[in-house]
DNA sequence: CGAGTTTGACCGGCGC
DNA sequence: GCGCCGGTCAAACTCG
């Protein structure tokens, strides 16, 4: 385990349904990638930080694995920035993106934040058009989408998508997670020597976004954010690719209509699937150990119950105990 | 030929 | 006002 990981928290052993819920959006997460590689485990947090604020404490890297996450739609490159252990200023950085909630104890210094978070309410906009490009479409009167979102723009401030960012060490930088995603732009990331891509959910009419970078402390992980909620289910032509898949359903049982009120159905909509490794067509089970990144990760009679709750689907029944890698002290 | 990627330009927000 | 930076666009390109 890495020193970055010192700064890592996570969440305390359930204290109410709303938690566990919160829990139960936390996925394994399995890439396209080598399978001797362990993907991450994610604790999420729902809109109300506050609450899980309060459960947070520091990270134990005896009880972890490499994986943590952050939620919200604050500033995700601080955070990521952060997680890699930059600078002490940046870390204040994302203390101050958790706002007043911010519990003062120093076991907390991290938290996320989710102050603009507009579900189901997205827009692209033109504003990245080249002017030329936006005056002729202006005099063909044609993209009057886009017209209308830039008039309708004007003058409002962009709202957010709740996000959802985590970890996985991978040696492929897009994950996998049963949707298909479009490119649409790559940035360089500021003090790293990796970039950013950009992702676009290429179902039509679909707002989520996602973000993926590496960490430039540790090359070996990914860091994915997850912008918006998915309004459709995973393409079927991938679903026939991937077996195992983990999807919502089965932590929550009716997507239509059973969610509770307080949310988890959000993020577990934006949730990647876990899946074994197909490669594209043909390949075998793959990686499924992850899920015992998950029980390390909570290791509390609860998320045992969380496990059996995948066992109940069959989820675990090719899993093999995993060699899991020695934690250094 | 359609779908996806690459890449330079551009925009808005923000800090100074 | 200016410059930096994150995010987005879209033409050109690649791939199957």
């Amino acid at each position: 385990m890495s020193e970055e990981f010192r700064e890592f928290y996570y969440h305390q052993p359930f204290h109410d349904d709303d938690q566990r819920r919160n829990a139960a959006a936390t996925f394994p997460y399995s890439g396209s990638h080598s399978s001797t590689y362990n993907t991450g485990t994610v604790s999420s947090f729902s809109d109300d930080h506050s609450s899980f604020h309060n459960n947070l404490q520091m990270f134990d890297p005896s009880q972890l694995s490499f994986t943590e996450f952050l939620h919200g739609s604050g500033d995700y490159n601080s955070f990521s920035e952060t997680f890699s252990g930059v600078k002490e200023e940046q870390k204040a950085a994302v203390e101050a993106v958790g706002g007043g909630e911010t519990p003062a104890t120093p076991n907390s210094s991290i938290s996320s934040s989710s102050t603009e978070a507009a579900p189901g309410d997205v827009e692209y906009s033109n504003k990245g058009k080249k002017d030329s490009q936006v005056k002729e479409t202006l005099e063909h009167g044609e993209d009057t989408s886009k017209k209308e979102v830039k008039g309708k723009k004007k003058g409002e401030k962009k709202e957010r998508q709740p996000r959802f960012a985590f970890m996985t060490k991978s040696e492929v930088d897009h994950l996998e997670d049963g949707y298909r995603w479009r490119k649409y732009g790559q940035k360089a990331v500021k003090n790293s020597p990796y970039p950013r891509s950009y992702y676009r959910c290429t179902t039509q009419k679909c707002p989520v976004k996602k973000h993926v970078e590496r960490s430039f402390q540790d090359p070996s992980i990914v860091i994915t954010t997850y912008e918006g909620q998915h309004n459709h289910h995973i393409p079927a032509t991938l679903r026939g690719n991937v077996a195992g898949m983990f999807t919502p359903s089965m932590l929550n049982t009716s997507l239509e209509g059973g969610a509770g009120p307080s949310f988890p159905q959000e993020l577990l909509l934006q949730m990647p699937h876990l899946y074994t490794y197909g490669g594209g067509g043909g390949g075998s089970g793959g990686t499924v150990n992850n899920l015992y990144h998950h029980q390390q990760t909570f290791g509390n009679t609860t998320n045992q119950h969380q496990l059996q709750q995948f066992a109940d689907y069959g989820l675990l029944q090719d899993v093999i105990p995993p060699v899991f890698p020695k934690q250094e002290p």
